[in-house]
DNA sequence: TTGGTGTATTTTGAATGCATAATGCCCTTT
DNA sequence: AAAGGGCATTATGCATTCAAAATACACCAA
């Protein structure tokens, strides 16, 4: 029997408006209206004053005196910033999980690592994404470190927008699928240090940013002139 | 001429709540009382209960439905953790800030470790402890990322507490001292994955959880004895 | 006593109301 | 026509109010 939950409703606004900013229905550098997603949402003012603070605190909002909130909008730099961090994060997980993870655990990485190959194969992307973010989300999880998974979830939360924009080369993807190789070769030996080493310098968290160069200046071009 | 700042009055009041649980006057698992708050700080509860929230989002409040507000009180695994997690950030410090500081910066830094060790030689160990944190501030601001110097500082803020009231033994301590004289030495050479690698197992980050266990536990039976 | 039930009190959650700051628009002036 | 000033409108910040949940406490029964 599962406990009985009761959420309070800032919680539930904030979910919500996360999910709005994620899916691209509030666009970034948008004025958000109070008024209107009350509306939307018919709850009051209060809790979604309160959840639209939540969120500036987790760095999805900005929230200027007198003046509203806005979705941020991320810089080139704030976004390679961000990588920086997530890649260090992803290195540390990398070392935790070999300290942590039970054989299984490995196992199922392993099985994770096969289907992904399966769909390279094939060339299918988005199926490709998928099991990828799983195998990362895997090693996050054995890691057993809850501050780590929180700040992790948190960055990718502000760039998942941009991250999903992003388009892959050919080269770039062979190169990921070998990093893939390495990162399982050393999950098996249980070398901390070689799996971090590699998170750390995986390339999903490097070259991505160069491309994604090019995807934000074209939307910030793109508003400019629609403005 | 600097600009005009109206702050809002629910970050004041997250300011004021975050000074008292850093200097204990708020206890780690005690409860919030919001009537209580309200009328010291001369507030509403609109603004508490905002300031509230966003310290919950920081992870210094533990907001229970209907059932109030309590500081957050850390279990031995969530520090070791934290300080996992800090020693990761701060090894990517090290190394962003290799690439990015000056000159005069690493001279800044090397005036800092001349007079750590200055105190060091006097065990004057408060002293020590301040020009320490500047060192590890300086190469955090040298690594020009936000989101990192965000975190780090969010993370900290968490520890602090528990973070103070440690105990330096003479062995701990002049290995630390060893350990900043390699940072020194790397960072003069700027060799970012030296000085990253030796801030992530820098002993500040590791050994201290050890003595920490004690503290911990120590505070938690003296609850339980008042209780 | 001890355990449980029902009521009163307190505390929290959310909506509403009010004051103030910001925005938009029209009008004047040059 | 463009720039600036003033008024009306709107949005924000905070206080207050109302409703619901949790807590405390007294009372009763075993």
């Amino acid at each position: 029997m599962s406990k009985i939950q009761h959420r309070n409703l800032y919680l539930e606004v904030a979910d919500r408006v996360r999910e709005l900013i994620e899916h691209g229905e509030l666009e970034p550098g948008e004025r958000i209206s109070e008024k209107n997603l009350c509306e939307r949402f018919g709850v009051s003012r209060t809790p979604l004053r309160e959840a639209l603070k939540v969120l500036t605190t987790e760095g999805l909002v900005d929230l200027l005196p007198n003046r509203g909130a806005r979705v941020i909008q991320l810089s080139i730099k704030q976004v390679k910033d961000t990588y920086d961090l997530m890649s260090a994060l992803e290195g540390l997980s990398g070392e935790l999980a070999c300290q942590q993870i039970s054989d299984a655990g490995i196992e199922a990485i392993c099985a994770l690592h096969e289907r992904m190959l399966e769909h390279y194969r094939k060339r299918e992307l988005a199926e490709y994404f998928a099991v990828n973010q799983q195998i990362h989300e895997s090693i996050l999880t054995a890691a057993n470190n809850e501050p780590l998974m929180e700040m992790y979830n948190n960055l990718n939360q502000r760039v998942k927008r941009v991250r999903y924009s992003k388009k892959m080369t050919d080269e770039f993807w062979s190169k990921a699928v070998e990093d893939h190789e390495e990162m399982v070769a050393a999950l098996k030996l249980r070398d901390g240090k070689r799996l971090g080493q590699i998170l750390r310098d995986h390339l999903c968290n490097k070259l991505e940013v160069v491309s994604l160069a090019g995807v934000i200046e074209d939307e910030a071009l793109l508003k400019q002139a629609n403005a």
